[in-house]
DNA sequence: CAAATATAATTGCCTTTTGAAACTATTATT
DNA sequence: AATAATAGTTTCAAAAGGCAATTATATTTG
């Protein structure tokens, strides 16, 4: 029964210690280079085709400039195309080429697979509770990567 | 019934966010100026006194020179001593002085204040699940930072 | 409608963070 | 003693990120 603080200290003394794990293993094998912020991006724009670049920036947690700078050099390798928004030429309109989508599956993969198996190793019931709790969490910081814009009107 | 593969999707998906959101609170009230890293830092010489540079940089995930230069920023400011080691001239001996502690209690509790309100909100089933996924993760992974040398004999 | 204002993205410049390689000092090995 | 190994530091260069100013387009308002 632990107390709403005990959680906190939890979660707080662990997510930094998982989240480096995660950084190293992604980094072991740097599919096509990618840094983890450039990963990101494009696992946000393949669940959010056509995001335009403030909604990439804020759900990444980067600022305009730094994320602007990211995706050039995302486009330049031919992973993303940025194009201009149909109704509202001032915004981008980014959406992951196939190339874009294969190395980020690829990597993604890579990735996953160190952690499935190490979730091999436990029970059903350890995997109930762990999916349980990044859910309530999930709900909790309302984690959903959500569209500044919820109308995706492409063109 | 999560597979393993959905279960280290919905971890992997989710981790970084959780580490955005653990980020964006510390940085909104940076007690003392205090970086992610540096605070960190703080937080494991607190668990581990007497640590080496070595061990600190290990378990923090940065390399050698990145963390000469931020525990130099933590001796200047007077929040870590950097002695030598006793029997090994080669080693440092990093530990927290009083205003290192007090800072580091500080940033500490700000942050959890704000997740301990949050867990509030939910079930104490709920806070048990969530303390229990992060408990069988820290197993599993080996999360509990370890010293490389057991021996912490100081002098 | 024209002027003023707001918004989206980019660019230039700067600071901070990071690491690779070379270097120093100390300890361990042969 | 000579050599190799280990622990940290320093130097240098590169990367990442942000602030402020700029451009281009939309929206508001007088």
């Amino acid at each position: 029964m632990p107390s709403p603080r005990q959680t906190a200290a939890l979660v707080m003394d662990n997510i930094p210690l998982l989240m480096r794990l995660l950084r190293t293993k992604f980094r072991e094998k740097r599919v096509g280079d990618l840094s983890m912020a450039q990963f990101r991006t494009l696992a946000f724009v393949d669940a959010n085709q056509g995001a335009s670049l403030s909604e990439v920036a804020g759900n990444i947690g980067l600022g305009l400039p730094s994320m602007s700078k990211l995706v050039d050099a995302l486009v330049d390798h031919q992973l993303l195309t940025r194009d201009t928004h149909g109704t509202d030429r001032r915004r981008i309109c980014l959406t992951l080429t196939a190339q874009g989508k294969s190395e980020l599956d690829e990597a993604y993969q890579y990735t996953q697979a160190f952690f499935a198996d190490k979730f091999a190793e436990l029970t059903e019931d350890e995997r109930t509770q762990i999916a349980g709790a990044i859910n309530v969490m999930k709900k909790l910081f309302a984690l959903d990567p959500k569209r500044s814009n919820p109308e995706p009107s492409e063109q």
